[in-house]
DNA sequence: CCGCTCATGTAACTGGTTACATGATTTA
DNA sequence: TAAATCATGTAACCAGTTACATGAGCGG
């Protein structure tokens, strides 16, 4: 997945730095990956390697960088990932770790069970209000595919909350 | 987080097998860990030697196995794991694959990007409704926290679906 | 000139998957 | 009696993180 995200994210910003590509990772709010720099920087030589995307040496002296862009097998290889038919619903759903917690809710006590209830539920609205003030930010740029996915992070926070009332209803219940 | 829901598991259907707590993995639709044998008999006995776990054979002529139980300890570990506070906001956020694709649709023809999200809706529909049928049936068991997590799962892809057609509404605009 | 950001890289590790291998028990 | 299921395990691999290491350029 990270190799397809790599592709997209030069995509987007070609021409663009392994640096550049691992602060995006990084400042990605919508959870993932670290932009690791053992990760990034040896799959960069690698898909070169594999020519789906091409490298120029940016000024060889003093702080030198690789510009990387991508390929027209590049492309074509992001463009057959992002096609039909999608995988498998079940490869669909990302392990949720508040999904995981509730589902072993059992072995505490009925206070502390609703005690993390609560705390989820700050911890997502806190979140929720960053990502928010993202969006608003971006709502009538140009990167609107890039405001779809806040949204869905937003929608899905929501989600959760809505959530959150139905485990604390049968909880108390 | 795999050991943390392997403890869970246990806890749930203790004394078990390994393969039955494989088979839990494997046949839960919330898609996730695949049950893979490679990760589970290794971290059974790793976990049964830091004492989390205890295990008893079970008939050793013919088709032995293992019987397992959480110990003090493993049930004081998963307690720890479930208490406030939660990881960061970003962290209880995973990775989400309908997302990405949306993300760096951008490469594809305004044509293929809505067969795209057609396409996901309907793989959405359809896996809604399967875990709606596993929800629906266990709605007044024993096991609210199963039902509970199975919520989850739909709540989450109801709001996906939402998120698809701000989507559609936003790529025909 | 000090600290921050830009920039690249490696080594050790963790956590998981796939595929293979084995064999007993149950069921159609 | 054949096929499915119960049951356990290993080896090779893949993807990603953490921590370390290095160094240039830029702003206060």
């Amino acid at each position: 997945m990270l190799e397809i995200a790599v592709l997209g994210v030069i995509s987007l910003h070609q021409p663009c730095s392994g640096y550049g590509i691992r602060k995006v990772f990084e400042r990605s709010p919508s959870g993932h990956w670290s932009g690791s720099t053992g990760a990034i920087y040896p799959l960069l030589r690698r898909l070169e390697k594999e020519g789906l995307i091409q490298s120029a040496l940016r000024r060889g002296d003093g702080r030198s960088s690789r510009s990387y862009r991508l390929s027209r097998n590049g492309k074509s290889e992001l463009v057959k990932w992002l096609q039909p038919p999608l995988p498998d619903g079940r490869d669909l759903m990302p392990i949720d770790p508040l999904r995981v917690r509730v589902r072993f809710l059992g072995v505490l006590s009925p206070e502390q069970r609703l005690a993390v209830i609560h705390d989820a539920r700050a911890t997502l609205k806190q979140h929720m209000a960053e990502i928010n003030s993202l969006a608003e930010h971006e709502k009538n740029g140009d990167d609107t595919l890039g405001y779809l996915s806040h949204r869905s992070a937003i929608l899905s926070m929501k989600a959760q909350l809505a959530w959150l009332d139905e485990v604390e209803a049968m909880l108390l219940k």
